[in-house]
DNA sequence: TGTTATACTTAACAGTGTTAAGTTAGATAA
DNA sequence: TTATCTAACTTAACACTGTTAAGTATAACA
């Protein structure tokens, strides 16, 4: 009776493999310039086959966005292990969120900044993988007030500063790339610092 | 021999026009969902007679952008008058920005984020509008870094962390309203006093 | 071997940005 | 005043888009 088992994991293949398509011509092409033929003529499959998979255009991008998130939360977890110097963890993480921005600039505008719009409200509402994501820098933040590196003004509103920093300044090296910035990683880690320091006591 | 000078106020009249049509339906709808159909029944002309005045849908979207910047730079100019407290003068203008970015929120993400993807390099490039509005904060921190308000760091760099701090919480405010932010007028200044404390000496 | 459900495709609809060709009205010149 | 020309605008069409409804083949079951 292993046949629907079978079945089950051949669907959940194809559906990987459309995931994965779709990832690669969003990220390559632009979300608005990728059709949904020429996502189904990549997996050689007819364009109406994708609807079976996905509600529609929006849910496929959804699913994409939501497998970054995932993506950006591991890299992150896997720096929360020093807790002895909670400035420098949270340099780190700083440094990491926006490195994964550069790196994947596509996924994160899709993810932060294109979708968003159109899910009213969804994105970060409770449970989802991008309140994880906040909650995570907000952990740090916490830390660091816990310690009292950092003065303790507010816990909430300290998280959502040092948020705005790092988002700020991955977009503005995404979308300008020919601005003459300062040298990246200097402006990166002034950034970082400049908020740390507000925070400070 | 008016009818030279009459004709060309006529054409640029219709080219407002055209403009204004597009500017009210791109702020309601959004861009994706704005066609060129819809913008010229809305000023009961036909859509080929936009492509007399504009190359094409994105060249109506820049000329679109291009009126927010100089709105925006306006704003700002209006507010540098007092050069007294720099400080002062910066957090203001800091504020203006934001609340700019808050109160057009369409104009601002399709001015600093939707449009510089496609146009490559433009949008900050020499002798543009953006640049200007740019220049502007630079001004700002300049003169507290001349003042030795600021620790002398780098000026250039100073600058683009500010501007990374209030495009960030711009944004994010914009991109998630339902999120559960800290009170939004004290989110804004706490972001903008975090950032004027990290810089200084 | 015949029935049924599942997976997929074909064909079509209404809409998109954009171009080429056609029309009309107003200004110029005889 | 009438003919010509030119600028402004429209009609028709192309190739594309996301998406749905209807149809087909195939594999699993009885």
């Amino acid at each position: 009776m292993g046949v629907k088992e079978r079945r089950a994991r051949e669907k959940e293949q194809l559906r990987q493999q459309i995931l994965s398509a779709a990832r690669e011509l969003f990220v390559n092409e632009g979300y608005e310039n990728v059709s949904m033929r020429k996502i189904a003529s990549k997996i050689e499959y007819s364009p109406t086959t994708i609807y079976l998979y996905f509600k529609d255009k929006a849910d496929l991008l959804d699913s994409v966005c939501k497998e970054t998130l995932l993506n950006l939360l591991d890299t992150l977890e896997r720096l929360k292990s020093d807790i002895s110097d909670p400035v420098e963890t949270l340099r780190k993480s700083g440094r990491a969120y926006i490195e994964f921005g550069l790196k994947y600039p596509q996924d994160y505008k899709l993810t932060f900044v294109v979708r968003p719009q159109f899910q009213k409200g969804l994105g970060l509402q409770e449970g989802s993988v991008g309140e994880k994501v906040f909650n995570y820098l907000h952990e740090m933040v916490s830390e660091c007030v816990r310690q009292q590196v950092f003065r303790h003004v507010d816990v909430e509103t300290t998280g959502q500063v040092m948020w705005s920093a790092v988002h700020g300044v991955t977009l503005l090296l995404i979308d300008f790339p020919d601005f003459p910035w300062t040298e990246k990683d200097k402006l990166i880690d002034t950034v970082i610092q400049t908020t740390i320091d507000g925070l400070k006591a």
